[in-house]
DNA sequence: GGAAGCAACTTTCCACTGGAAAGATATGGT
DNA sequence: ACCATATCTTTCCAGTGGAAAGTTGCTTCC
């Protein structure tokens, strides 16, 4: 019969996704990218999503639950990243600053604890991986000061080239830039 | 006669503030040092500072406006204090971390150009003149790649000290801490 | 010294936001 | 067949930033 076509107001995808926890983390990602963390609307990203706003609340609760997601999602990232460059300490720096512009909404996120839940176990474990993964590459440091130094001068290159602050001379390619710079931890006793 | 008493809504204060500028700067570190730019709301401000959420208008025109000055007045700031170490470079970065550590409102602002208005005359002039703190600071740099290891080290510490990655271990002084990792600078050459 | 004009605020309104609550729909196990 | 549960939508509400218009008080000029 003709009445049981039914109203699907959105679209026409079936009523469950089946895919929203990935397809929505990939449009947050998407949305920061152009506006940052501030300009995030969870509105905007279910538009992305193509789902109504009030979708996510089951797959991730509220907005922090999003955000603690992608910021785990980050920690993992970056440790692969760091450990795919094995023990070489400047390529493992390299990686760090290729992670961090490579996937600037997950940095953004993942160094301001107070976006998402800092206690949630998913999360704990990425940080947990990613700080093992950075000490590993860390090992042959002498002392904590070094390691420090190493730490800061690829975190503090990485945040200075997102914020544009560095010279537009330095090119484009941000890992290579960093390179002779990350380099320069080896004359340090 | 008595119907000369007029009705004042929010407060007993003049009907012209007389100070609106300084109170909502102040007004919006302490909002920003509680919940970060992305929990910032006007009307927060607005509350603190006694006025209705609209009265900014007219001093910084929208949101923007107001963390424009926000940033304008960080660099500034941070200019005065990298200036005030004369030409003494590791304690010119010492100084550079305690005004972050110190601001962290400001300098968190500072360097997310996307939330303010990063042409606006004032903030380019403030910019201008911490810029020229800095290299001030570094005159004694050999190679470009010195310099920018240099100002990453310190930014990057910042930026993980607030971010509160750091080991507790450090203790709660963060120039004091990172002293010895910005010491490292002159082994470098 | 009084009126004109400008500076500094308030009120009101609107479209948008995140989240709570309740309802709708699909899916898989029995 | 049917129920339990997982996954989504609708509806509602208080809070938000900004536009527009109105109010108040200061200052300057004749």
């Amino acid at each position: 019969m003709l009445s049981t076509v039914r109203f699907r107001p959105m679209t026409d995808r079936p009523y469950h996704h089946g895919d929203l926890r990935r397809v929505a983390l990939a449009a947050t990602v998407e949305a920061i990218e152009q506006g940052g963390p501030v300009a995030l609307s969870l509105r905007d990203v279910a538009r992305r999503a193509g789902v109504s706003h009030t979708a996510f609340k089951y797959h991730f609760g509220a907005k922090a639950g999003l955000l603690t997601a992608l910021a785990a999602e980050g920690y993992d990232l970056l440790a692969d990243a760091v450990t795919a460059e094995g023990g070489d300490l400047i390529e493992a720096g390299v990686a760090y600053v290729r992670f961090a512009v490579g996937h600037p909404a997950h940095f953004e996120v993942m160094f301001h604890p107070n976006l998402y839940n800092a206690d949630d176990p998913q999360l704990l474990a990425a940080q947990e991986r990613a700080g093992q993964a950075l000490t590993a590459a860390l090992s042959t440091s002498a002392t904590e000061n070094t390691e420090l130094a190493a730490w800061s001068i690829v975190h503090g290159f990485a945040n200075l080239w997102l914020s544009g602050a560095l010279p537009p001379e330095l090119g484009d390619d941000a890992g290579n830039a960093a390179r002779p710079v990350i380099r320069l931890l080896s004359f340090i006793q």
